[in-house]
DNA sequence: TAGGCCATCTGGTCCT
DNA sequence: AGGACCAGATGGCCTA
C-alpha cells in the first residue's frame, strides 16, 4: 500500500490549494495520523485531510478510476443525465468502493490522486493521456502525448486547471462588484444574491436607470423650450411646488437643505424661510425649472431606489395646461425578477412570480434594512417582487447567510 | 430527500 | 502554440 501522505505535492500550484480544502483551515493540519478505512481497508491520512475530507477523497478516487477506466461502470451512459447520474452512482458507490479496494495497486502509480476532493488538482491525466495517445487520433492529437511525457502531460492539464480557476475566480470577482453596487442590502445575515439573480437584478437595475435618464432628457428639453415664455418671478407660475409634499422630499428634507446650501441653483425662497417650504430659482424661476428641479430630484429617489410608487405621486401644479400632469407617469416598471428571467413560473399566477431562491436574498435585504431601522433600499419593483413572493410562499427571512466562501484555491 | 447553487475538472473550440 | 472561453459532467453543501 502505497502511503498517500504527501501525494498532493505533485501539483504545479500553491501546496494549499493541491490540498483541495473546502477552506484554507482545512488544510492547516498536517499531523500524522493515519486512519484505517473500514471500507477498503486501507490507511487513509485523516491528518492530512480535513474533516469530511474522506468522503470525498473517497469519492475522487471512485471517479478517478472510473475516469482512467481501472473500474467499469456499470451505469448507461452515466453523463446524460446529471441527476440520475449522481443518483445513480451515489448508490452504487459502496459497490464500486469495494472495487476500489481491489485495485489498489492503482494508488501507487498515480500518486496525485490523493486529492480530498479528487478533483481539485488531482491531475487525471487521462483526458490528455489516453486520448491523445491513442493511434487513431489525428497526427496534431498524437503530437501532444509525442512531445510531451507522462508527467509533462500532467503538468500540462494542472496549468490548464490552474488558468481555468484563476478565470472562474476572477469571475466571481466581478461578480462580487457587481453585487456590491446592487440595490439590496448586504449583511451577515443575508444570503447574497445568486448569480443568475445578481445579473437579472443588474439588467433591470440599468433598465430602471435608463429610463430615469431619458425623463431627466425630457424634462431638460420642455426647460430649454419653455423656459423664455415664463415671465419674471414666475409669477403664480413659480408657485407652491409640490415637491414640498413629496413623501420623498419630506422623508428628506434635511437632505434637501443641505443641497440647497451648497447649490447654485436652488435657494430658499425668502418667503418661506421653513425648510420644508418652497423651491424657487434665483432670478426668474420658471415653473418648468421648478419642476426640473422636481424631476432631478425624483430621478435621483429613483435612481436610489425609493420606491416609485412615490414617484409618479408627483404632481406638479403649473397654471399651463399641458404641464398639469404628471411627469411620471405611474405605469408598473418592469420588475427586477420577472419570471422569464429566472425560468421560473407558477402557471396560476399570471403576475410576477420569483423562485423562492432567488427570491430569498432580496427579502432578507429587506428585512434586514428594516431590522436595522434603516430606509430599505429597493424599488418598486424590488418591493413588488418580494411582496409576490411572501404572497406566494413563506420563507424564513432571518436565516443565516449561506456560507458560499470561495475561493477554495488562492 | 429533492432540488438549487456552486466549484472544479475536462475536452473542445476559437483567438492571438 | 498557448491561452481564453465555453459547456458538460460531477460532487459537495445547504435548505425547504
Amino acid at each position: 500500500m502505497s502511503n498517500l501522505r504527501g501525494l498532493c505535492s505533485t501539483s504545479t500550484t500553491s501546496p494549499a490549494s493541491s490540498c483541495s480544502p473546502t477552506s484554507e483551515s482545512e488544510c492547516v493540519e498536517n499531523v500524522d495520523v493515519v486512519e484505517d478505512d473500514n471500507v477498503t481497508g486501507m490507511s487513509i491520512p485523516r491528518g492530512f485531510l480535513p474533516v469530511g475530507a474522506v468522503s470525498r477523497w473517497r469519492d475522487g478516487l471512485l471517479k478517478g478510476s472510473l475516469d482512467a477506466g481501472k473500474i467499469r461502470d456499470t451505469t448507461p451512459d452515466h453523463r446524460i443525465n446529471s441527476t440520475e447520474a449522481r443518483d445513480s452512482r451515489r448508490n452504487s458507490i459502496e459497490e464500486k468502493y469495494h472495487e476500489i479496494g481491489r485495485l489498489s495497486g492503482y494508488i501507487e502509480e498515480n500518486d496525485d490522486l490523493c486529492s480530498p476532493t479528487g478533483k481539485d488538482d488531482t491531475v487525471h491525466t487521462h483526458g490528455l493521456n489516453l486520448k491523445y495517445s491513442q493511434h487513431s487520433q489525428p497526427d496534431a492529437k498524437r503530437s501532444v502525448s509525442a512531445r510531451y511525457s507522462q508527467e509533462e502531460l500532467r503538468e500540462l492539464r494542472s496549468k490548464i486547471n490552474s488558468r481555468e480557476r484563476r478565470r472562474m475566480h476572477d469571475l466571481n470577482s466581478a461578480m462580487d462588484s457587481l453585487r456590491d453596487v446592487m440595490p439590496y442590502a448586504k449583511g451577515p445575515s443575508v444570503r447574497k444574491l445568486s448569480k443568475i439573480a445578481t445579473l437579472t437584478l443588474a439588467r433591470n437595475y440599468i433598465q430602471m436607470l435608463n429610463k430615469s435618464v431619458e425623463e431627466m432628457k425630457q424634462l431638460l428639453e420642455d426647460v430649454y423650450r419653455s423656459g423664455g415664455n415664463v415671465g419674471p418671478g414666475g409669477g403664480s407660475a413659480g408657485g407652491p411646488l409640490s415637491l414640498s409634499h413629496h413623501p420623498y422630499y419630506l422623508s428628506h428634507a434635511g437632505k434637501v437643505q443641505q443641497q440647497q446650501q451648497h447649490s447654485s441653483f436652488l435657494t430658499t425662497h425668502p418667503g418661506h424661510p421653513h425648510p420644508h417650504s418652497h423651491l424657487t430659482l434665483p432670478g426668474s424661476p420658471s415653473s418648468t425649472q421648478i419642476q426640473a428641479v422636481s424631476l432631478a430630484a425624483a430621478a435621483a429617489a429613483a435612481a436610489a431606489g425609493f420606491p416609485q410608487t412615490h414617484l409618479s405621486s408627483l404632481q406638479l401644479h403649473h397654471p399651463h395646461p399641458q404641464h398639469s400632469h404628471s411627469y411620471l407617469p405611474p405605469p408598473p416598471p418592469p420588475p427586477l425578477l420577472s419570471s422569464s428571467d429566472h425560468g421560473t413560473t407558477t402557471p396560476h399566477q399570471s403576475h410576477l412570480y420569483i423562485h423562492p431562491p432567488a427570491a430569498a436574498p432580496l427579502q432578507q435585504s429587506l428585512a434586514y434594512s428594516s431590522s436595522r431601522g434603516s430606509e430599505p433600499v429597493s424599488s418598486p419593483s424590488l418591493l413588488q417582487a418580494v411582496s409576490s413572493v411572501q404572497s406566494t410562499r413563506s420563507f424564513n427571512i432571518t436565516r443565516p447567510a449561506r456560507d458560499t466562501t470561495y475561493p477554495r484555491h488562492q
